[in-house]
DNA sequence: GCAAAAGTGTTGACTGTACACCCATGT
DNA sequence: ACATGGGTGTACAGTCAACACTTTTGC
């Protein structure tokens, strides 16, 4: 290594996706200083100096949505363009992270608004406008998450337990736009070792309808096969 | 953000990975200062004030390798636990860099010894004992080019172009210790639009055998239907 | 009873795998 | 001629997608 670190700052940024009312949703904070003040943005700031990096992306959660992560938390990719932060020179390593449907908005902790937006919003005229290249950011995360969902069981991190193969399909259908059959879904996921595990209780069907099997998150890493997204 | 920046220093590491006699390789340098004086290392180092984190990736291994990276290179992991460096906090950008068989070890450009080291012969006795963190690293990278020919075209960054249906397959044979059947992984490979493109050439074989149709890389980004590793 | 959602069965198309066989070259 | 590796054909087995059908609930 040559010896002349230049001066650059690190933070970390979440893209927290949930499911909301069928639709893929991020968590976004409106800013209330400059740059971008008014714009939403991620959740997110600067790396502790004797914090890890993952330590680091569950403080920010916990401090600035109120959410104690129990679900899944990854880290998703760095991004240092020289000019990225108009103030100075800002490394942000970005993590994702997914949760069950949280019941509200959660609060800032220092008084930001915060709020869920549908993903599909994001680049819309009626949608936000996020602010620093965080709508790159969440597109990659949204990506990242779509396409995990083939070869990983981190859909079921969507869900609360316990939950049915409905709600897990759900998942799929709301993050990949399109509709599964679901006996068939039933079966591929049951067929994949500790996809889920059958928790011996029945849901209680909301408006009709024979009452689901209940399941919790098994302990798989990957799936074998996959659950491929396109057909052809 | 909170406004207080602690002083973190940001690096850049390449895992380069190549195939040298049918094995997985990766290049490593020799540290010639302390910490770690005299272990072998990845080529990394700095990350320039105005530099972007991919075009530090290419300078690194240009200044420290020789090498001007035409083949694949993309952004691993960042890895910052606060003693992975002994002297001061450094967060680092890993990069994974994929090219075909090099003529010779590439020495340093600041004279550092410089050699390819099978994958293999890392965590074994006989073999090196890497610096930092590197190990992990190196890991990592490597199971991610194990992980992602499953579903892209990235084999071919692995072949001096042109290249034929053997070379290809042999860069899944090395990679994932495996035996492919020829005649399977030919149809494969052309039945994926735009893996490879026919050069109109065949090469002259090495010691017997059917002159094979030479290729080049096409303009695929990914594999649909992956070729997948394990087949149970 | 009827609608709705869960779950089972079945079938036909497709895909992957194994392997026999032919082709074109070097020695 | 024979060995070597490239390339084609084929047949069996496993998997996937579509959809008919049964089960169990709320209304």
């Amino acid at each position: 290594m040559s010896p002349e670190p230049p001066a650059i700052s690190v933070t970390v940024d979440v893209v927290l996706l949930t499911l909301r009312a069928g639709r893929l949703c991020v968590l976004v904070i409106q800013r209330d200083e400059e740059p971008f003040a008014h714009y939403w943005a991620l959740p997110g700031g600067f790396v502790g100096a004797d914090e890890d990096l993952d330590d680091s992306a569950r403080r920010q959660l916990a401090e600035e949505t109120g959410v104690t992560t129990a679900g899944h938390l990854e880290q998703l990719y760095s991004y240092g363009a020289p000019g990225r932060d108009p103030r100075t020179r800002v490394v942000s390593v970005a993590y994702l992270a997914l949760l069950p449907n949280l019941p509200q908005p959660e609060p800032g902790r220092r008084g930001q608004q915060a709020r869920w937006w549908p993903v599909e919003d994001l680049g819309s005229p009626d949608g936000p406008t996020l602010a620093f290249d965080h709508p790159r950011i969440v597109a990659d995360g949204v990506e990242r998450a779509r396409g995990k969902l083939e070869y990983t069981p981190m859909a079921a991190a969507f869900c609360e337990e316990p939950f049915t193969l409905a709600d897990l399909r759900r998942v799929y259908e709301a993050a990949w736009g399109v509709s599964l059959d679901p006996p068939n879904f039933r079966r591929k996921v049951l067929s994949t070792p500790d996809f889920v595990l059958p928790v011996g209780a029945v849901s209680s069907p909301r408006g009709g309808g024979r009452p689901a099997q209940l399941y919790r998150r098994g302990s798989a890493t990957a799936l074998y096969p996959p659950l491929l997204r396109r057909s052809v």
